[in-house]
DNA sequence: ACCACCTCCTGATCGC
DNA sequence: TGCGATCAGGAGGTGG
C-alpha cells in the first residue's frame, strides 16, 4: 500500500505507538535493512516519539535515531497481539514494553529499512534527492523540471526527484483529471498544463488521504485500514469501461514498463 | 548527465 | 486441469 495516501494513513494509524519504548527486537529477513544502516537493535531501550512522511517514505523518530521506511509495492504494518506467532511474511518484529507487537509485513520484500542518526537525515540520497510533494510544488519549478526531458509525462510523475508522493495509481488519476495524454513529453506540456497537473493532484492526493488511500486486492489486516479511495477511480484498471465523461473506452497501455490507463478522448 | 532496461521477490491470474 | 507466462500500488543499480 504504498503511494502518499496510504502512508499518510499508515503514519496516522501507528501514532498510536508514540511514547512507547521497545524491548526488543526480531529480524527474520534481513535484507529488508539498508546496507547501510546502523544496526537496527540500537532502537531497544529507545522511545517512539514521533511519525512523519515526506513523499512515500515513513519517519520514525527514536530520540537519537530516525528509523526510514519505505513500503515500496507491498509493505504493511500489523499491530498484533505478541502471542500471535509471525506470519511467513512478517519479516521484522518490533516488541514494545507494554508487549505490544509492530510487524513489518511484506510479501514481495521489495521494502526497506533504514537506521540514522538524527543529525544525518539530510545525507540520506533518496530523501535529498527528493522533489517536493505537490502540496508545495510552485508551478513555475514543476514546469522547469519537466520542460526539457523528453520523456512522457507519466513517467515524469512517478519520477520522485521531481514530484513525492504519487505512485501509479494517481499518475493515472491525476492525467486523467488535467485531460492530459500520458504519452505527451515533458518538452510539449506547457506552463498551464503543469499547473492543471499541479491543482489535480492535489485535490486527489487530498480527498485520498482522507478517504484513507485506495484498496485494491482485499486483504485482512490488523491495523483494520481499508482505504476507499476505489471507488473515485475514473481509469485506473478501468481498461474495456467507458470513460464516465464522454463514454468513449478507457484503454491499457505500457509507459516504462508500468501499466497506464487513459481516455484517449479526454486526454489530448 | 541522461535514459532505457534489469533486478529485487512472491502469489494471483491469464492464456494456451 | 495443468502449467509456463505475465502481472502487481516501487525504486536502485547498470551500462550504453
Amino acid at each position: 500500500m504504498p503511494e502518499l495516501p496510504e502512508v499518510r494513513t499508515v503514519a496516522q494509524v501507528l501514532k498510536k505507538l508514540i511514547n512507547k519504548k521497545i524491548a526488543r527486537i526480531n529480524i527474520n529477513y534481513s535484507k529488508i535493512i539498508n546496507q547501510n544502516s546502523l544496526d537496527i537493535k540500537l532502537l531497544i531501550g529507545k522511545t517512539l516519539k514521533d511519525i512523519n512522511t515526506i513523499g512515500k517514505y515513513l519517519l520514525f523518530d527514536f530520540e537519537e535515531y530516525i528509523l526510514i521506511s519505505h513500503l515500496r509495492m507491498e509493505g504493511k504494518y500489523y499491530i498484533k497481539d505478541l502471542k500471535l506467532p509471525l506470519n511467513k511474511h512478517e519479516h521484522i518484529e518490533f516488541v514494545f514494553s507494554d508487549n505490544i507487537s509492530l510487524r513489518y509485513h511484506d510479501t514481495r520484500k521489495f521494502g526497506r529499512m533504514l537506521l540514522i542518526k538524527h543529525e544525518d537525515l539530510n545525507k540520506v540520497e533518496s530523501i535529498a534527492k527528493l522533489g517536493s510533494e505537490p502540496f508545495t510544488l510552485s508551478k513555475e519549478e514543476f514546469y522547469n523540471k519537466i520542460n526539457k526531458k523528453k520523456i512522457p509525462i507519466k513517467s515524469l510523475l512517478l519520477d520522485q526527484t521531481i514530484i513525492a508522493g504519487l505512485g501509479n495509481i494517481y499518475a493515472n488519476e491525476v492525467l486523467f483529471a488535467s485531460k492530459i495524454n500520458p504519452f505527451k513529453l515533458g518538452t510539449e506540456i506547457a506552463l498551464e498544463e503543469a499547473e492543471a497537473i499541479l491543482s489535480a493532484s492535489i485535490k486527489i492526493l487530498n480527498l485520498a488521504i482522507k478517504e484513507k488511500g485506495t484498496t485494491i486486492k482485499s486483504y485482512t489486516s490488523s491495523l483494520n485500514v481499508v482505504g476507499n479511495y476505489q471507488k473515485h477511480l475514473k481509469v485506473h484498471l478501468k481498461s474495456g469501461k467507458k470513460c464516465e465523461v464522454c463514454q468513449s473506452e478507457i484503454l491499457k497501455t505500457k509507459i516504462g514498463g508500468r501499466s497506464t490507463y487513459y481516455c484517449l478522448v479526454c486526454q489530448k
